[in-house]
DNA sequence: TCCTATATGTATTGATCGATACATAAGTCC
DNA sequence: GGACTTATGTATCGATCAATACATATAGGA
């Protein structure tokens, strides 16, 4: 093991920031539309800077999704685990899975995972681990929250948690869809207290 | 009107063909990832030609979506409307989605538009219409689909078509990206049951 | 058979791609 | 202060990108 030391000419830019910016670069033109011209631009580095910190541009790729799912990037699942009341915190999660699916921050519009780093999958080594392993704890914390209620007796158990997750996720995926269609808040909105209504069934 | 006349040299490859080995192309690396290279060598024909015929690059592209969706490439669409009986045409259908999103055919995986051109939306012109078009043509046959059989009594009037069909929507929506991710069918299969009793209830 | 029109194959264009060599700057350690 | 270590800026690498110029080939129409 090497001792981390203060050795050398230290950093001049944020680590995290620029890794951020990095990601917001594929998020919106995923991995091959992102030219390192646009990674540095945004990033406000240059090349070999960027490399000595990220080693090239799939490692820069890879440190974004990992970021991504450690971090609580993903909001929608943060609120509802926040809300007590089941019925706000699906209304919540909805009303977040939609916000984020159509608003635009800094360009990128829709969920970093579904919308951009699933694109990639096949084509650069690594994301297809991590995607899968997004997919499952996303549906672990899902389920965590169901069974709470469950376990509370707010929900039935006849319909188990496990399922209801499964369900919501498909119904964030396709919202998340539609948004990168170009479907408007309104639109998505208008379903949601029957999607609710359906979840706590 | 120009008339089209048999003039000048024939083609020597055929177009629908070609455009289908452009399509798998897009389909599996995406736009940016799919160079002329990968194309000219899957379609089997020289630059040139490829630009005669199609224009240029985004002008094949726009075209292999426009193929995608005017043909019944969906296959799962088909075998739902093929089928009488709801509650097997429904099985039919998740089947049919399950099986595209997990098997690879021509290396292409899950829906050609779902999972390579809505992460191409923001950043190719003409791809934004088109994907909102077809979202919007999909959701109609499958109301439609759900109508008949409400129309025909088989099926309660209070929870409307449309309600059936965005969420039947989304869960395929959810499958397809599971299958993007690595998913094996078996693990989909499993709570098919579940989700068409809950879209007949 | 000659003219016109379109397609094809070879060879190549300028631009941009991701990635680096090299010299210099800016810190810590002794 | 000098040795050592790491980061930065400039300038550029060969490869590949999408797209074309040009000559040739192959058809119909006269």
């Amino acid at each position: 093991m090497s001792v981390t030391k203060n050795l050398g000419r230290p950093r001049s830019f944020d680590y995290d920031r620029a890794l951020l910016q990095a990601m917001a670069v594929f998020w919106k033109k995923g991995y091959d539309g992102a030219s390192m011209r646009d990674l540095t631009g945004a990033m406000g580095i240059t090349g070999p800077s960027l490399y000595a910190a990220f080693g090239d541009k799939r490692g820069l790729y890879l440190k974004t999704i990992d970021h991504y799912c450690s971090s609580d990037s993903c909001t929608p699942l943060v609120v509802l685990e926040a809300e007590e009341d089941i019925e706000k915190a699906l209304q919540a999660f909805l009303a977040e899975v939609i916000r984020s699916a159509t608003e635009h921050e800094s360009g990128a519009k829709g969920c970093f995972l579904a919308s951009s780093v699933a694109a990639s999958v096949g084509e650069v080594d690594g994301v297809a681990e991590r995607m899968e392993d997004a997919i499952e704890e996303t549906e672990k914390r899902l389920t965590a929250r169901f069974q709470r209620e469950i376990d509370k007796g707010t929900l039935p158990p006849d319909f188990p948690a496990k399922e209801r997750a499964a369900l919501l996720f498909d119904i964030r995926q396709g919202y998340m869809f539609r948004g990168r269609a170009g479907w408007t808040g309104e639109q998505m909105l208008k379903d949601v207290p029957d999607r609710v209504a359906m979840l706590l069934s």
